[in-house]
Order: C-alpha cells, then sequence, then structure tokens
RNA sequence: GGGCGUAUAGCUCAGCAGGUUAGAGCGCGAUCCUGAUAAGAUCGAGGUCGGUGGUUCGAGUCCACCUACGCCCA
C-alpha cells in the first residue's frame, strides 16, 4: 500500500517535513559526497552583514538546479561549499554608522585594531538567518566554508599578489580616480554609480583667461590676439587654481567677437549661446588649430604635488584635444590633470598642479585669497567672487547636471589624481577578449554585448585602498620608496623578520607591526594600503583551497569552473574579476558557462529597495505557498537574463499551476492504486493501449528535451517542458483514462493504465526533483524508495532518467496533437450551435491540410467520437461537393519562389471559385501539380505550394483552425434527445450524490419527478432506466416527490425542470 | 554622453531562418465538462506588437533614428 495523499495539501508543511527527514537521514552529506566525475562550481560569496533577499533566492536557486541535475548524473560537485565576503568599505561603513563617526581620522583614533575586530564581527551579524535560510530554500551546501578574511585565504593573494609583481604587473601611479574626501578613500567605479545624481545643482561659471603672448614656435595668429580673452566654462570654479592649460578642438571653427569693449575669442557655434544675442560683433575667424600655442595669464598659481618638480614654461597655453566638444560651453576647455584631466596632461607634457588636498579643502597656499581651509564645494562662491572682481567673469549662473556622490554618506566627490596601485590588465586586454570567446552565457548576447564591450575597453584595475579592513596589500617599501619588495607567503615574510608570524592575524594594524632592517636600504615597513574586495572574490578559485601551499590537486582539477551563476550586475564585478585573475595567472577563463540572472522588480517594474518600501521578504512568499512554488515561479516565468516583475499572486499561480496539477494527478493515482491493492513490477501482463503509448512517447521525449536543455544551462526550457507534460499527463491522459483504474476487473487493460501512471509519475517526480526537491521527494519516496528496499532512499540520490528509444514516437505524438486539435474544433463547433456536449449527434464532418494530419485524427478516431460526443466521424476530401474550396498559396515556399509575382498570385488562387476551385483542390490532394495564368504568365505550383480551405457545408457548425475544418451535424433526432435527457439525468444525480456526501460506493433509492417535461421523463425511463440506475448505483428507482427525508435538487430538463431525490439504501 | 538589454492583451510573459487569422497563463463575463483536481474546455470583451522612417511582393520579427525603463560605463 502506498502512503495515501491528502489533496488539500499545505506544502509549506509539506516542505518542513521533508526537510526533518532530511536531516534526520543525513540525506545532504550523502549527496554532497555521491558522484564520480567532478563537476566543478563556484559559489559567489555573499556578505552576511545584510538579510538574505529574494535576489539571492534566485540566484540560489538558479545554482541549485544545476547542481542538483550533474548530480542526479553522477558527477561529484566540486566545490558545492559555502563561501563569505568579508571584506571591503561596506563593512566598514555599517561599523563606523554604528559608532557614529564622521571619517578616517575618527577610526584612527579609536584604533584600528578595535575597528577591525568589530568589523570582524560584524560580517557575521545575520550569519544565523542566512543558515535557516540556505536550508530552508533547499540550497545544498557544505557548511566547510571559505572565509576571505582568514589567514589562509590572505595568502593565497599574496601568492597571487607575487605573481603578478614578479611579472611587472603591479604597479604606481598618479591615477584619477573618485575621491571621497570624508571616507578619505578612492571608490570603485561600481561604488561610483551607486551614489552619482544627475540633478545636481552647481555653479556655472564663463571665465576670461587673458592672452599675453605664444609659444615657439609661433600659433598662426601671432600675436594679433595679444590682450584678447579665451572665454572657458566650467562648473567647478574649484578646479580653476589647479588649471594648466586651455583645450580647443583642433578642426572647429572659432571667432574673435568685440563685446562691451573686450575682445572675446570661442568656438562660433557657441558664441549665441555664451553671449545675449546683438551684443558683440563678430571681429574675424580661426580654426582650432590656429590658436594652439597661445599663453594666457594663469588665474591663480596651482600646487605643484609633493616631491614633483613643476615646468612652469610647459604651463597655461592652448592645446587642441579630442576630449573638446561643441555640445556645451565655449569651445574652450579648462584642463586641471589633477581633477580629471590627468590623460590629457600626460598626453601634451602638462603638470599636475592642486588646489584643493585629499581632505577636500582648499590648501593652505590660497591663504591670502581667503579661501584656503574650505570645503571645496564652499569656495565655489568665493573664487567666482575673487574673479568677478579682478574683472575675469564673463558671466555665472547655475545648473542642474550630473555630478557623483559618494555612495554611502553623501559627501560630494572629487576627481583626485592620487598615486595608487594598479594591476595592468590592460596588457592582456587580446587574452581577457580570446578567452571570453571560450565561456557559454546564458543569455548569449552577454558574451559580445555587455561582457565582451566592458573587455574591450578595459582600463587598469585600481587595486588599492587607503582603508582598514580588507586584504592588506604585501608591499614593503624603505622610507624613501627607492626599494620594494612584494611577499608572496607568511614563510617569505617569517624569513624576512626571523620569528614565526604563525599566530599572527595577518590584518592592519598587526601586519604593519611587522618591519624588518634591511642593511641596505634601511627600515621596511609595509606600505598602508589595502587590497580592493573584488580582487579578495576574484580570487576565489585558488584561495578557497589555500593554493598553492595546499590542496594543489583539488585546485588544478577545480580551475575553471564548469559552473557559476549571478545576477547581471556581476558582469563588473566577480564574473570580471574571476575573469581578470585567471587570465593574468594561467591564460585560462575561470569559468566555462555561466547563467547571467536579471534583476527581480517589484510589480511596478521598480527595483525593490527597503527606502521605498517595496521589498518582499523570501519568508513572507515561502510560508504562504512553499518553496517549490517560489523556485518553480523563478525557473518557469521569465527567461533568467530578463528583469521580472515580482508579484505574491504571481507564485500563487505558478503553485496551483503546476504543482497542484501534478499533485492531485499523483494523488488520484494512489487513491486508486490501494483501492486495487496495486504494486509496481507485480509481474501481471499490460496490454498497452495507444493512448498508453503516446504517454510513454510523451513521457521519453520530455526526457530527451529537458536532458538536452540542461545540457544547454538553458533551465526556463527545461522546466516549461515539464509544466507542459504535466498538464498533458492530468488533463488528458488522466481525464480519459479514468474508467480503467475505476472498473471492477483487474485485467491487462487496467494493469497497463497503471504502470503507464505510474512510471510517468515516477520519471516526473525524478525530472522535477531539481526544480522543486520537496515535492519530488515525497512523491519519490511513497511511489518508489518505501516499497523497494534496494532503491535509493532520496531522490536527490537517484539517477537521473534515462530515454527508452524503443519508445519514442513522434508519429503518434504528432497524432495525438492532431486529435487534441480536433476536439478543440469540435468544442467550437458545439458552443457555436449552443449545443452542449452531454447532447449526442450523429455525425462529425472533418477535413485537414494535410493527409498525414488527417490520417493522425483517423488513427484515434474513436476517442475523437467519445470527446465529441458524436456517433460518427466522415472525412471531407476534394470530391465532396457539399462545400465550396478556397486555395490560398503558402507563402513561406511561394514568397521565395516568386517574389513579385505574389501578390498576383495570391489574387489568381483567390479568384478561382466552385468548379474550377473544386478541380484544382483535387489536383493538389492528388499531388499534382497546379497551372494557371498569373498576369500573363503560366505558372505552376506544386501541391505543397497550395493551401486549400473549404467552406461550411450547409446546416452545419463549424470551426476552423490551422487548416483544419471540423463541421457538426446539428440534427437533434428524437433518439437523441432522448439519449442527452438519459445523459443529463445521469449528471444531475451524481451532482446530487456528490453534494448529499455519498461515498463512491453508497447504493440510493431515486427519485425523479418532472411536472412539466413528463413526456420526457417517462420516454427516456423507458428506454434508458436500466442506464440510468446502473451508472447511479441506484436500487430502486421511482417517479414521483421524493420523501422528505431525501436529499433533493431541482435542474433544468428539456424545456422544463426535474427533481431529483436520493435516499441512501440500505443494503 | 556611450554600451547592453527590455518595450506584444488589464497583469505576467511567449513568439521571430520575415509569410496565411499575433499566442499562452492569470484576471473579468458567459456557457459547458467533471465521481482525482484549488483543475479543465469553449466563447466573449481586451492589441495602433513603444514611436517614426526604411529594406521587401510581404515586417511584431531585419535596418536607421527617436522615446521610456532597467543595468553597466563615462
Amino acid at each position: 500500500m502506498f502512503k495515501s495523499v491528502d489533496p488539500n495539501v499545505k506544502f509549506p508543511q509539506l516542505e518542513e517535513e521533508v526537510l526533518a527527514w532530511w536531516d534526520a537521514n543525513n540525506i545532504v552529506a550523502k549527496a554532497l559526497a555521491s558522484g564520480e566525475k567532478p563537476f566543478v562550481f563556484y559559489e559567489g560569496p555573499p556578505t552576511a552583514n545584510g538579510r538574505p533577499g529574494l535576489h539571492h533566492t534566485i540566484s540560489r536557486s538558479f545554482k541549485d538546479v544545476i547542481l542538483r541535475y550533474r548530480s542526479m548524473q553522477g558527477y561529484r560537485i566540486i566545490g558545492r561549499r559555502e563561501g563569505w565576503d568579508t571584506h571591503g568599505l561596506p563593512v566598514e561603513i555599517e561599523i563606523e554608522k554604528k559608532l557614529g563617526f564622521s571619517g578616517k581620522p575618527d577610526i584612527e583614533r579609536f584604533g584600528i585594531a578595535e575597528f577591525n575586530r568589530l568589523c570582524r564581527e560584524s560580517v557575521w551579524e545575520y550569519i544565523q538567518e542566512w543558515k535557516a535560510f540556505t536550508k530552508r530554500i533547499a540550497f545544498w551546501l557544505s557548511e566547510d566554508a571559505y572565509i576571505t578574511y582568514e589567514n589562509d585565504y590572505i595568502e593565497s593573494t599574496w601568492w597571487i599578489f607575487r605573481q603578478l609583481w614578479d611579472r611587472g604587473l603591479l604597479f604606481r601611479d598618479y591615477k584619477v580616480t573618485m575621491h571621497c574626501p570624508r571616507c578619505g578613500t578612492s571608490l570603485s567605479d561600481h561604488e561610483v554609480s551607486l551614489g552619482a545624481r544627475d540633478d545636481v545643482d552647481d555653479p556655472s561659471v564663463y571665465v576670461k583667461f587673458r592672452v599675453t603672448g605664444f609659444t615657439t614656435p609661433p600659433p598662426a595668429v601671432d600675436g594679433t590676439l595679444n590682450g584678447a580673452f579665451l572665454v572657458a566654462w566650467t562648473t567647478t570654479p574649484w578646479t580653476l587654481p589647479a588649471n594648466v592649460a586651455l583645450a580647443v578642438k583642433h578642426d572647429a571653427e572659432y571667432v574673435e567677437v568685440e563685446h562691451q569693449g573686450e575682445r572675446l575669442v570661442m568656438a562660433a557655434a557657441l558664441a549665441q549661446s555664451v553671449l545675449p544675442a546683438d551684443s558683440f560683433t563678430v571681429l574675424r575667424h580661426f580654426r582650432g588649430n590656429d590658436l594652439v600655442g597661445l599663453r594666457y595669464e594663469p588665474l591663480f598659481r596651482g600646487v605643484p604635488g609633493d616631491g614633483d618638480t613643476v615646468d612652469w614654461e610647459t604651463t597655461y597655453r592652448v592645446i587642441a584635444d579630442e576630449i573638446v566638444s561643441l555640445d556645451d560651453g565655449t569651445g574652450i576647455v579648462h584642463i586641471a590633470p589633477a581633477y580629471g584631466d590627468l590623460e590629457v596632461g600626460r598626453k601634451h607634457g602638462l603638470p599636475t598642479l592642486f588646489s584643493v588636498g585629499l581632505d577636500g579643502k582648499v590648501l593652505p597656499q590660497f591663504s591670502e585669497l581667503g579661501f584656503a581651509g574650505k570645503f571645496f564645494k564652499e569656495a565655489d562662491p568665493d573664487i567666482t567672487r575673487n574673479l568677478k572682481a579682478r574683472g575675469l567673469l564673463l558671466r555665472s549662473g547655475r545648473v542642474r547636471h550630473y555630478y557623483p556622490f559618494c555612495w554611502r554618506c553623501g559627501t560630494p566627490l572629487l576627481y583626485y589624481a592620487k598615486r595608487s596601485w594598479y594591476i595592468r590588465t590592460t596588457a592582456f586586454k587580446a587574452d581577457l577578449v580570446a578567452n571570453n570567446q571560450q565561456i557559454h552565457w546564458v543569455p548569449e548576447h552577454i558574451r559580445d554585448g555587455r561582457f565582451g564591450n566592458w573587455l574591450e575597453n578595459n582600463i587598469d584595475w585600481a587595486i588599492s585602498r587607503e582603508r582598514y579592513w580588507g586584504t592588506p596589500i604585501p608591499i614593503w617599501t624603505n622610507a624613501d620608496g627607492s626599494h620594494m619588495v612584494c611577499i608572496g607567503s607568511l614563510a617569505e615574510l617569517e624569513a624576512k623578520v626571523g620569528r614565526s608570524l604563525r599566530d599572527l592575524d595577518l590584518h592592519r594594524p598587526y601586519i604593519d607591526e611587522v618591519v624588518w632592517e634591511d642593511p641596505q636600504h634601511g627600515l621596511m615597513r609595509r606600505i598602508p594600503d589595502v587590497a580592493d574586495c573584488w580582487f579578495d572574490s576574484g580570487s576565489m578559485p585558488v584561495a578557497q583551497w589555500h593554493y598553492p601551499f595546499e590542496h594543489r590537486e583539488i585546485f588544478e582539477m577545480a580551475h575553471p569552473a564548469d559552473y557559476i551563476c549571478e545576477a547581471v550586475d556581476q558582469t563588473r564585478g566577480w564574473f570580471y574579476t574571476l575573469h581578470a585573475v585567471s587570465t593574468l595567472l594561467f591564460d585560462r577563463p575561470a569559468f566555462k558557462n555561466v547563467i547571467c540572472l536579471g534583476h527581480i522588480l517589484d510589480e511596478h517594474g521598480i527595483k525593490m529597495s527597503k527606502s521605498k518600501g517595496n521589498v518582499i521578504e523570501p519568508e513572507e512568499v515561502i510560508s504562504a505557498y512553499g518553496v517549490d512554488a517560489l523556485r518553480w515561479y523563478l525557473f518557469t516565468a521569465a527567461p533568467p537574463g530578463n528583469a521580472r516583475r515580482f508579484s505574491m499572486a504571481l507564485v500563487s499561480e505558478s503553485m496551483r499551476k503546476f504543482l497542484l496539477t501534478l499533485w492531485n494527478t499523483y494523488a488520484f493515482f494512489v487513491t486508486y492504486a490501494n483501492l486495487d491493492q496495486w504494486q509496481p513490477n507485480n509481474g501481471r501482463t499490460a496490454e498497452l493501449q495507444p493512448i498508453d503509448r503516446w504517454a510513454l512517447a510523451a513521457l521519453n521525449q520530455l526526457v530527451q528535451q529537458v536532458t538536452a536543455a540542461f545540457e544547454d544551462y538553458d533551465v526556463y526550457t527545461a522546466a516549461n517542458a515539464i509544466e507542459h507534460f504535466v498538464d498533458e499527463l492530468s488533463n488528458w491522459y488522466v481525464r480519459r483514462n479514468r474508467r480503467r483504474f475505476w472498473k471492477s476487473e483487474g485485467d491487462a487493460d487496467k494493469e497497463a493504465a497503471y504502470q503507464t501512471l505510474y512510471t510517468c509519475l515516477v520519471t516526473v517526480a525524478k525530472l522535477a526533483a531539481p526544480f522543486t526537491p520537496f515535492v519530488s521527494e515525497v512523491m519519490y519516496r511513497n511511489l518508489v524508495a518505501e516499497r523497494d528496499p534496494s532503491a535509493p532512499e532520496s531522490v536527490h540520490l537517484a539517477r537521473w532518467p534515462q530515454v527508452d528509444q524503443t519508445l519514442l514516437d513522434p508519429q503518434l505524438v504528432a497524432d495525438t496533437e492532431a486529435l487534441l486539435t480536433a476536439v478543440s474544433l469540435g468544442r467550437a463547433a458545439r458552443k457555436q450551435a449552443n449545443l452542449k456536449v452531454r447532447q449526442p449527434l450523429s455525425e462529425l464532418w472533418l477535413r485537414a491540410s494535410t493527409t498525414s494530419v488527417l490520417n493522425g485524427v483517423r488513427r484515434f478516431e474513436a476517442e475523437l467520437r467519445d470527446e465529441l460526443n458524436v456517433k460518427a466521424v466522415r472525412y471531407l476530401d476534394a470530391s465532396s461537393t457539399v462545400v465550396e474550396y478556397r486555395l490560398k498559396p503558402n507563402l513561406r515556399l511561394v514568397g521565395k519562389k516568386f517574389g513579385k509575382l505574389v501578390p498576383a498570385l495570391t489574387a489568381a488562387l483567390r479568384d478561382l471559385s466552385g468548379a474550377a476551385a473544386r478541380a484544382a483542390a483535387q489536383a493538389v490532394e492528388a499531388g499534382q501539380p497546379l497551372r494557371l495564368p498569373v498576369d500573363g504568365q503560366d505558372v505552376e505550383l506544386l501541391p505543397d505550394e497550395v493551401l486549400v480551405e473549404s467552406s461550411a457545408p450547409e446546416g452545419y457548425a463549424v470551426a476552423e483552425a490551422d487548416g483544419m475544418l471540423v463541421a457538426l451535424n446539428t440534427t437533434v433526432t428524437e433518439e437523441l434527445r432522448l439519449e442527452g435527457a438519459a445523459r443529463d439525468l445521469v449528471r444531475y444525480v451524481q451532482d446530487a450524490r456528490k453534494s448529499a456526501g455519498l461515498a463512491i460506493s453508497d447504493r440510493i433509492h431515486l427519485f425523479l419527478n418532472s411536472a412539466d417535461e413528463t413526456g420526457l421523463l417517462t420516454a427516456t425511463l423507458a428506454r434508458y432506466r436500466d442506464y440510468i440506475s446502473s451508472e447511479t448505483l441506484s436500487v430502486e428507482l421511482t417517479v414521483g416527490n421524493p420523501p422528505a427525508d431525501a436529499y433533493t435538487e431541482t435542474d433544468e430538463f428539456g424545456d422544463g425542470m426535474v427533481t431529483v431525490g436520493i435516499v441512501k439504501a440500505t443494503v
């Protein structure tokens, strides 16, 4: 006996029971240890200082589904372990917030040791929730986690640094980075984008630079512009003291104009927008190139960087550069390399001058001007006032534009040329691009689109952060920076300092205390920087195994990964850092297959965020519908790469549509199997009916499809194929075969039905196991494992189903499709004629677009008659004269062949009618070519190239689709009417039995009465009394009013009503 | 400003070597079927397939431009 199945299943509760069983039987550990051939997975590490959300559910579900599939195929999954990302600015900012800090000085005062201790603790703040979440969503990972802050992990990243160092790929340079003066650090591009706004109100000033002369060789304009003003535009007056040059567009047209007694120079195209109309007259025209080499009087003297010597001869001149655009401004661009134009400065040999320090305050050198020490944005008005007083301000106003802010603290950022450490990834651009070509991306467009594009525009990776909680960069230097070493292992460092460092925490500040005296170069100290935390996660293929210090063989087997999966925002994040580290170190990709997920939006298409209050917690969904429903929704609702709108209602729909359908089919099977005491492998013979063969053919086709889709990492297609099959299994196979299960004879036909349905359910349970691990487990346990001690105890330890080639039958599947189309058309025709299916009809005419479709229907004619309740099916061919034929070209074929002739050809075919059309239809049906004149030409059409349609025969109800036509004879004879009436009565009684709460096997005393339609009732009973009695298990049938204690219903009958009364019979 | 993606029914989404009447599910209304079903079937209302132009005998599908949104970059 199977365990009985509750049709009112509560999935969340069911899932809790499964979780308990997995625990009690150690299933997770067994699954993790199973398999032989390796399949390598990399877990992208989250940080546990925030709660798990829906976006974690989707990525973890897509990770899990592939791993379960591979595991069922007998693979041993390598790297199926937790990983935690623990370093980085976000962690530090959390702690700063808690302590009420406002920048690095606060941290230094507080003490780095204590600060880092708090950071280390805080990354585990929600670890319990993460553990519970991971378990509840059935994401199976070993708890043997890799943790990026552990010494072993850090040591591996040091090894990587050393590899890069030895190959000259680590370098130090000025580089403009986005700098947050409050946090005191550079921000990654990723971080900058988080805080940028495009509606920032800033000053907009037009500034005049007085021309004083020219360089050698002289510009084309020579000295004629001496005393004139070059007009430049800026929204950052605070950068003006750092100005070193003015740039023009080399081929653009410039003008010298007379304006209020002064001569001004700007781009011709922009003069109108800079100066009021009619306020100026154009004196002369130049090309941009003509101006190159002019010298001008600086507005202020900028301050050279520490240790830099400046050749002032190179400054304060006009250059030409591509960065100049004529979209806005004046066509003359103020260049301040320190605050953004470093590349331009370098190209033209300009020095880098500063006006503002790293703290965001104007340098003390400007104290005599009155704005030294002011925060840079607050210095803007002072600088503008100063210029105005000196007559160097043409115009000032305000503008709304894009400006970046620190994503955590909201402070305006500055572009700032700082000395930082870089990895020279640009040297490997070609390799990065080539290795990317080996990766299978889902969706495909990411490879050459977003990711490929990003690689094409590769820039060197800024790797250093002037922060505290991170992997310390293992570079030690002497005081003047003339000697540097990169340490690649703990042992190497121990050798340098001559003591054991085994118990040392490798983080700051402890690592900073590790110094040694170099006999030639003096005291060696570590540089203060820590690594970009993306470097940590990108190093995980190496560092998770403590390679090369340990586990060399695992690493070598486990690189590259067969599969990873994260959301699309990781293209510039983890996907890139993995790829970059792998390419630079090993010249191969880090992963072979990747599913790149779209984001989950709320039901209005807006990103979920705490501040908007539109966040749906996974727990809310899971407790309402269960994990299987949520997972199934995530797999089937949209292709994985698409952004998706999420709502509870959609998960509920997913549950009803798939899980409940599957569950009810399963419940049906178990109910009857138990009544019949049916067991699998019982040795009885089965006589398979065509519909059984169809189910098995469709099932094996499904196995084939799902397997192929999985091999292509196409989870969406795989899941939807299963959903489609389950729908057909339930709504066609089971519905059509109910009587075979409940009939009393235990013959070979019944055995065939049981075997077929059993096979389908067991196979579907296995196919669905990677997607919906809980319900699959329940079904498999009850149907297989609890009956058969030799079977694996869990569906997740079972083997993936194999295709039985002998059962595949594409013809049978196609024929059934044809049948289903015919059934659907027949119902449509009935609806049109307002004839319910219970009313039998005499005949149905059918014609199909092709003979093979027609034969398909013919094969299942009995089913068609039964489904549509008709006595006979007749087939229309071109010889029948009851219908009018219409002909159309098969455009798909004809279009290519006849091109421009198509419209005329279509018209010529359409114009055929009557006998001509019938003759043409007959020719096509007989496989003969059709000749007809088109546009004066004699055209020959092959039979395939013509589509034949037909009108409805007279007096028939007709429905038509895809070339198939079904026509019902709508004449209801008296005989048919009585049969229909009998079926009505049976239906009413069955309904009444159900409403009265009778058991299926209860016998009844039936009362029927019909005041208005006595004639019909009498006539019906005269003919169908026995049929009605036996169908409804009536031991007695009385015409007349039921007794008072009877259960009574009244229904429509003929043109009147009938009263149905039932009393349970005592047998 | 640039790149990538998305835009199809009230909602969630399919569709595409360019081809005949643009689909599914949900929701709504109606009818039907049903002794597994919270199910199913049929019909109906509901579509300028984001917009404009182009290529073509023919464009939701290809091309160009534009708009909105998302992500990423500057």
